[in-house]
DNA sequence: GTCTATAGTGTGATAGAC
DNA sequence: GTCTATCACACTATAGAC
């Protein structure tokens, strides 16, 4: 561990202290969004509640654009979180049962931040058009998404998947199907008028039938019922 | 037939001018949201495009939301279309088939309509507030879903449907599945990489097992006897 | 009915003084 | 690093002349 002299510890103060407004600014950004929607993050509105001019937040972050890259990027660790309380489950079917409603319930308790990681990313394209050469959105979810792969995989291995379906591709399948209950949730369209629960109950049903009921799908044994509304 | 006189053929035409405007105005904001979506259609650029003054506009309309609730209509119009075209199936399985791939199809030839109609819905509630009384974007949705429900009803009379679930929560159910496939899509995310035409595939082999495969989706005689957990 | 003109409000981002 | 001031836009909607 090299010393510092007083020179670099000045250097380091400085550091630490840019590093904390950043974490401020971010912190804030997370409580408007989750509020409010990202939507209405605005520039302003931001430097208002960190009491700093609208000036000072281009410091420390390129755009609004980038500051919803962090947000994301936040948001995905968050739902990595919850998928991995669930790696332990032993039975692939049981396992992405579990967090098949894990990412519902996600999707539900955040509907805002679920919005900014999934639905607003029409401007899509041109991330990488940055210099930065950032655009990592995808990576976050791929790294994610395979969780729900490697089960598939073992579903495969198990040879309890039919023969043609790719892993990967019957992970987003799945992850498809289950945004599309969320998705219409968060939209507010009147339609879906079956409780969320319900249709992720019928969806991970159609997935992976309770051949007989007494192989254990959903077993109250290691998943309390907590019923998404 | 009544006949009418000089003066009420003169208010008649009057009439009819006034439904062509509107018409038209409909038409150019139809094509504008099909080429850019309904976020860039503005009130000026509508109206440059037709060739009057931005106030016009409000003759007809009452707001941009106003005008947005109309094209949703259409789009309602033509998606019970594209299903109508698939009622003849007559085994309700093949049907729904054909159907859920129709509803991908929309939605991905018509990106933008199908924002509008599905993914933009965010403001929701307050449609209602207004004093005008309708806001039935929710009857265009249930006829058009009843089309998806009536098939699911049929199914069960057959005994062909599983379990204990309601025709109607098995409608919302693969409509909210298909709905995931197409905003996946349309978001533009870089993440199902998977075709949209597969993970409808695996959608519908999932809801409506194909008939070669045995009984029980996943044998459960290959099950390993591994206890879950 | 249609126009011109504009009110009123929002936005993201930047230049340049300190 | 931080601020003030501002550029350069966009928007919906309306008032009031014709």
């Amino acid at each position: 561990m090299p010393r510092m002299g007083p020179q670099e510890r000045r250097t380091e103060q400085r550091r630490e202290q840019r590093e904390a407004l950043r974490e401020r600014i971010l912190e804030v950004s997370r409580e408007i969004v989750r509020r409010e929607g990202f939507a209405s993050l605005s520039m302003r509105k931001l430097a208002e509640a960190i009491d700093y001019s609208p000036a000072a937040l281009y410091l420390h972050f390129k755009s609004r654009g980038d500051i919803a890259r962090a947000l994301r990027a936040e948001g995905h660790a968050s739902l990595r979180a919850a998928f991995l309380a669930h790696t332990s489950i032993v039975d692939p079917a049981a396992r992405l049962n579990a967090m098949g409603r894990a990412y519902v319930e996600f999707g539900l308790a955040e509907p805002e931040t679920y919005r900014l990681m999934f639905m607003e990313h029409t401007d899509s394209a041109q991330a990488g058009a940055d210099a930065t050469g950032n655009g990592h959105a995808a990576e976050h979810g791929a790294t994610t998404l395979s969780l729900i792969a490697d089960a598939f995989v073992e579903l495969r291995a198990a040879n309890r998947l039919p023969a043609h379906a790719a892993p990967v591709a019957c992970a987003e399948g799945l992850w498809a199907n289950l945004h599309g209950i969320v998705a219409l949730k968060l939209t507010g369209a009147a339609l879906p008028e079956t409780p969320a629960a319900t249709l992720v109950e019928l969806s991970l049903d159609a997935w992976f039938p309770p051949a007989n009921r007494t192989e254990p799908r959903f077993d109250s044994a290691n998943r309390p019922d907590t019923s998404t509304r």
